[in-house]
DNA sequence: AAAAATATTTAGACTTGTCTAAAAATAATG
DNA sequence: CATTATTTTTAGACAAGTCTAAATATTTTT
């Protein structure tokens, strides 16, 4: 059994992997996880003693297979946690982060499994991110950024970038959720701001900061 | 915000005093805790710091109103998710107390709001034991147990003494749960245990053992 | 009420995880 | 390529919570 401290390394460098970064270093672990370079370095030692990662002083570390196990078990707790509280308890997308932290780290493979069939096996969480399976695997989505797309597109939002509560509450305000039709109208040279109508009654522009953390996919596509 | 540890004690010490002990010594802690005397004196002092209970060394603890408090919420917590995990995810009641362990941690006063809500705001817990309100008061029952019980007086099973999973398991394989009618048909002298008819259809005989740890109340009174 | 038994506390150590400050290694720059 | 800047590691300290062993109180027994 592994401790909370453990858990969310784990899951951080997981994390980081999955946003592109393949082997990571000490500092950019550090502000990850809002702690002290030292702090990593202690517990690079500790993980790498237990083969849950390899590291090699001043070269940064990599998942072995059986630290992506770990890993890919606290999330899929956490994502599960998060589908939970907003399918069942009906917490909005923006506040279920912090509780879900904690959630992550209660040790029950019964109760995992009793969640996941009681919410349905969902495949994905309230902000559109894939639930890694029980074996550890994680689906990769073809969904791609606003950005990325050209006018005229139905496109559903798929999920988000930026999981923080100010840019979740943002989107909220504006009815932009897992689910919403887009279409886009223009993309301004100026900015690359983006003019579009929001389930084929609202128009409105947002800024390319907002735009690139909004993932989209084309409309009819199966998830 | 208070640590596992120190929420730990507060509850034990709490379940002590419902179970009639006024002023819980240090042993007597310590054998509840499963845990050394010496750890229990270091917690009494710091618990004691943060005015969660009065200690006068050698003469054991007594909790504030406002330790009562964290104590009651504790068990509030325990209790709603062990219904949670019975009522939604179909646990046995049985299975369900070292899960409880873990949630009960979980930090969020609006988790247990919507969890309270969700389960319908239930008084009991699946074993029987009332649910501390968010005030902290703790709802008194007038539940006896089978021992107290006189021949053909109708009986519904309300509650159990002992929380232990055999005893559980054991009541489950007999078919005795919450809400089992039952009638004492004879007292053997010899041994104390008890002939009885369960649901008015299977006669059977149980042991003073078990027998004093079932708690009932007679037929039609409201829980 | 003194001796023996029991209960409780203290002292010192250990573990986990964190930190600061200093040292060492690596990378970047002129 | 030597110097500076940056990154990373080490050394030592601290807090929380636990433990063992020894010291001190309290209670019980005779």
């Amino acid at each position: 059994m592994y401790s909370f401290a453990e858990e969310n390394y784990l899951k951080t460098i997981l994390k980081l992997n999955l946003a592109g970064t393949q082997v990571i270093s000490t500092n950019v672990l550090a502000e990850a996880m809002q702690t002290k370079a030292s702090s990593v370095t202690d517990m690079l030692k500790k993980l790498a003693l237990k083969k849950l990662l390899k590291y090699e002083p001043y070269k940064g570390c990599v998942l072995t297979n059986a630290g992506k196990t770990v890993a890919a078990g606290t999330l899929r707790k956490h994502r599960l946690w998060e589908t939970f509280l907003v399918n069942t308890l009906s917490f909005s997308w923006d506040e279920v982060h912090d509780i879900a932290e904690q959630l992550e780290h209660i040790k029950s493979d019964k109760l995992i499994h009793q969640l996941d069939s009681f919410l349905g096996f969902p495949s994905h969480d309230p902000h559109g991110d894939p639930i890694p399976q029980m074996d550890g695997r994680i689906s990769q989505s073809n969904f791609f950024t606003l950005v990325q797309s050209k006018p005229k597109q139905e496109l559903i939002v798929c999920g988000v970038l930026n999981h923080s509560s100010e840019f979740l509450k943002y989107l909220s305000t504006y009815g932009i959720k897992i689910g919403s039709k887009l279409s886009v109208i223009q993309i301004n040279a100026f900015d690359r701001s983006i003019e579009l109508m929001l389930d084929t009654q609202k128009q409105l522009c947002l800024s390319n900061e907002v735009v690139k953390n909004i993932l989209v996919q084309f409309e009819k596509s199966t998830r």
